[in-house]
DNA sequence: GCCAACGTTGGC
DNA sequence: GCCAACGTTGGC
């Protein structure tokens, strides 16, 4: 089991749309960089835990938890020209891109700060704290995971 | 809305 | 395969 963080833009898609989702669970289409892809296609797995991250909005941070109900599988918005994820290039016998389905887990009180976050020893290693990182599908140990779920409570 | 940092593209 | 130009991300 292993741990993640992906990233949304809550004006699209946050928290509080994943809790009110049909059976609370959505496909995490849309991801278009490589590495995050790789990620989604060959690493992240059912039962892994999820931090919910919020950016671009008022509010940025880690707002909850979501936990993966299937791994990767093609995300069929690149196949479909009317989406603004279509991509020319893919087609369905060599999908570019790759989605998983996620499932809300737990919203937290408050969302925990970026801010926050970075004041919490221990945490340099994250991803979201080093400046200049965009990766929107990112690795968290379990010892950051812990560390984030007790700055939460 | 600014801008730095980064990823991708495409000409050579 | 280099690298300049361009587009995007994301915090501020």
């Amino acid at each position: 089991m292993q741990y993640w963080l992906f990233k949304s833009e809550p004006d699209v898609f946050g928290i509080n749309d994943l809790a009110k989702a049909p059976e609370q669970t959505a496909s995490w289409e849309g991801v278009r960089n490589y590495q995050a892809r790789n990620f989604l296609r060959d690493e992240v797995q059912v039962g892994d835990k999820v931090f919910i991250y919020h950016s671009s909005c008022k509010q940025i941070g880690i707002a909850g938890i979501a936990e993966v109900v299937k791994s990767g599988y093609p995300d069929p918005t690149q196949f479909n020209p009317e989406s603004d994820y279509y991509d020319p290039k893919a087609s369905a016998d060599n999908p570019r891109w790759f989605m998983v389905d996620v499932k809300f887990v737990s919203k937290f009180n408050r969302v925990l700060s970026l801010d926050k976050i970075k004041s919490l020893p221990g945490i340099e290693q994250l991803g979201v704290v080093k400046k200049g990182h965009r990766l929107s599908i990112m690795p968290v140990v379990a010892q950051e995971w812990q560390l984030l779920c007790d700055a939460a409570n």
